[in-house]
DNA sequence: TACTATAAATCAAACGTTCGTTATGATGAT
DNA sequence: ATCATCATAACGAACGTTTGATTTATAGTA
């Protein structure tokens, strides 16, 4: 039989669960056994439950590292763009466990989101701020456009849609279809308000 | 002596704590011993722990309805978009709350969510839609303008900078001084925007 | 006013359950 | 021989709930 390494199993299980019902939601009896894996095994990997929560948390926000390369991407802005739209939706997906860790049960929650958190957010920002600043000079987009007001509208504009349909059938059941449409969606109103 | 009712002061207690730590994250112990109150007053007063998170619940959401009354307001629509970003500030003092209730640990989070949160929030975004369609019909506003978009926009712009300021110092901290510089600081970027 | 009976509010203690952790010895793969 | 994994059991601590007794408030009666 092949050799197993159940950490990863116990981390994508622990993903799911810690972002369905958080930290305090979850018995590690619930998980180990949702993983198919011994309960033992929490304690041998992680350094108990918390260092589970922990290392599904750095994995989690690691993907942030992916949007700061889309600034370096050999496309025009309106791709690049697009190519936020679609990586935010993407994100979204996680959304629960984010929205978790930002209310987070951890002994000291302010630290990891003042270390971790914020600042990613701002970076995303500060890309998207840089886009649309090369669209401007490249006189695709409008010549007015105020491209810090025009991110963070953006930004939070994406980001409501996800707020609002949060815990809900169309959030937990959306397909790829779907995110297409929400991409042209999105790119539709960011058209009528931007382009020259 | 004075009769007393104890069960203000556990929903007081309780509307703090659980905006905290969340549900699973408070103990009725901490929770009985922090109001001063008897543990056994939780079961008294309400129908046990998730009974009181429930009416925690409730209290938070109903102040939802005031937003509804801006748009009958007897003034133009530039103050009452100021109003409802005023609005929207006061209420994100207790964001982290809500978004604790998005991604709530109550036993069928789902449903609530749908009777209660989407609907207010889709509720929200229409009082906007309608202030700036006044605002366009009275030529104070672009003509050109989106009002679904921008209602869009906008909330989500205030929502973002709560979303990445959140459990910080400065989200915890915030004085009505800092309040009033950022209403300001929105209404810039909205006047920006929409003015025609 | 004073006494009493009833109901409401409050409490401390106990109950049974579940929690996270750790220890143990065994099994199969490398 | 080492490593990954298992099932199981045990542990003390913490959990939410319930019980039964006690205090306090209210109302009725004289």
């Amino acid at each position: 039989m092949d050799k197993k390494n159940y950490r990863e199993k116990l981390i994508s299980t622990a993903t799911r669960l810690f972002a369905e019902r958080g930290l305090n939601g979850v018995s590690i009896r619930e998980l180990s056994t949702a993983a198919g894996v011994s309960i033992s095994m929490i304690s041998y990997y992680f350094e108990g439950k918390e260092g589970l929560y922990s290392s599904v948390l750095q994995e989690q926000f690691s993907c942030f590292e992916y949007m700061a390369t889309i600034k370096e991407r050999d496309s025009g802005p309106m791709d690049k763009i697009e190519e936020y739209i679609r990586w935010s939706i993407q994100r979204h997906r996680d959304y629960p466990f984010l929205l978790r860790y930002y209310t987070s049960e951890l002994t000291n929650p302010t630290r990891y989101f003042s270390s971790i958190v914020r600042p990613t957010l701002e970076k995303a920002l500060h890309i998207l701020i840089d886009i649309i600043k090369t669209g401007i000079d490249e006189k695709l987009f409008r010549g007015g456009l105020n491209p810090e007001d025009t991110a963070l509208a953006m930004a939070g504009m994406v980001n409501y849609y996800f707020l609002s349909t949060l815990a809900t059938e169309e959030f937990i059941n959306h397909s790829p279809e779907r995110d297409e449409e929400l991409i042209r969606h999105y790119m539709d109103i960011f058209t009528r308000g931007i382009l020259s």
